[in-house]
DNA sequence: ATAATTCTTGACCGGATGGTCAGCTTGTGT
DNA sequence: ACACAAGCTGACCATCCGGTCAAGAATTAT
């Protein structure tokens, strides 16, 4: 997953470089341990980088954690964004949770890392991206209900419908120890995981008379 | 939530009220910092202690952490546990996610609590407990199995369907303050969510020829 | 009352933590 | 080639970390 930074000065080959290592060896250790948990010491160590160095890149470990969380943001947002009012509303929402569910599998540490700072009360995410957040659900969430209105979805709180695709996906992600351990270690959580949530939403959703 | 004690020794009521009061307190620090983010200095001011009277009582951090975990996993097992075979499907099955619901309602500590723990790959979780949470899941899920095979209740993966409550649940109390700012000030999660997941979950398993 | 036991804590330890800084090395523009 | 800027680091600092210990305070048993 690409790594922006925000409103990026002008940096040199050198700087964008080691900027991405360091912010990468951050997503690895902030995922997990949280933040207060991780260590400049490990993020270093991990980066290939002395610590002087990485304070030479950024002025201090929240400033790597707060550049690390928006610069994931945008791209954690994309499938609900992509969610289209002109496509067909089950392929549309069908499209969201097997974006969502992808990505939670190919980035399960973006998953963790989101996850741990939301459950830890999301101090450190700051207000604009949290209206940004609330602005698109809710956008989102009037796409969903004219849908329904037309009859071409079966009704449900749209909010609480795009929070459940919310909560499912990124669960096969940040809880996957102990999905593995409960289905065996035969099963692959992310294929039966895929199935039951079309099922699901299927079930949910469809219109009882589609003729 | 009663936090009892593994396995208790003779305890006078000074050690009983002392351990409570640091079990307590460390559920406070460990599920908004976990582990390692945590520290004994900060549990031992919540506990209004010394830090050397709670190492007093606990011979390490990690004694403290792992006395915690234990302790409440059985009360955080007992509402799948509740399910019984002879109950009606759906209603047990309502039952049980209704259950999940109001516990992590109720403590949304512990719940976090599990949460950060699992989300760091449940390291300090032991094999013996993992073991029996498979155990009692695969129990459940022939249970389930059952009731499909007698047309009680619509087919989908009965594993998946436990750890979707799981996620459900889970994520209304461990992602709250995302839920509250999605939503708007003016509802309340819990009630909608509620709602929705009766929904869902009726739409999903309710035979479509109940007659 | 007094002795034995349990409980409590200030002072302390070695090591880790986030962060600084002077000065060295490397790269770049001319 | 040279000068300036950018990149880098060893040594260091104050503070915090988990944990120890000796000795005092409170409780309990006799």
């Amino acid at each position: 997953m690409q790594i922006k930074t925000a409103r990026a000065p002008r940096r040199s080959r050198i700087q964008q470089k080691n900027r991405e290592t360091i912010l990468s060896a951050a997503l690895e250790v902030f995922s997990a341990h949280g933040f207060r948990g991780a260590t400049l010491d490990e993020i270093a160590q991990v980066a290939g980088l002395s610590k002087p160095n990485l304070l030479y890149y950024f002025s201090s470990k929240e400033e790597i954690y707060r550049d690390l969380l928006t610069g994931l943001m945008a791209a954690w947002l994309e499938p609900l964004r992509a969610m289209r009012e002109e496509g067909d509303p089950l392929a549309e929402i069908m499209g969201y949770m097997r974006r969502k569910l992808d990505l939670s599998r190919d980035f399960p540490r973006e998953s963790r890392l989101f996850a741990t700072e939301i459950i830890q009360g999301a101090p450190r995410i700051n207000e604009v991206i949290r209206h940004e957040l609330h602005d698109l659900v809710q956008d989102k969430a009037t796409v969903l209900r004219r849908w329904m209105d037309q009859g071409r979805l079966r009704r449900s709180d749209p909010v609480h419908l795009i929070i459940s695709v919310w909560a499912l996906t990124q669960h096969y992600a940040d809880f996957e120890a102990q999905t593995r351990s409960v289905l065996g270690a035969d099963q692959d959580p992310w294929t039966g995981g895929a199935a039951f949530l079309e099922t699901l939403y299927l079930r949910l959703l469809a219109p009882l008379n589609p003729g």
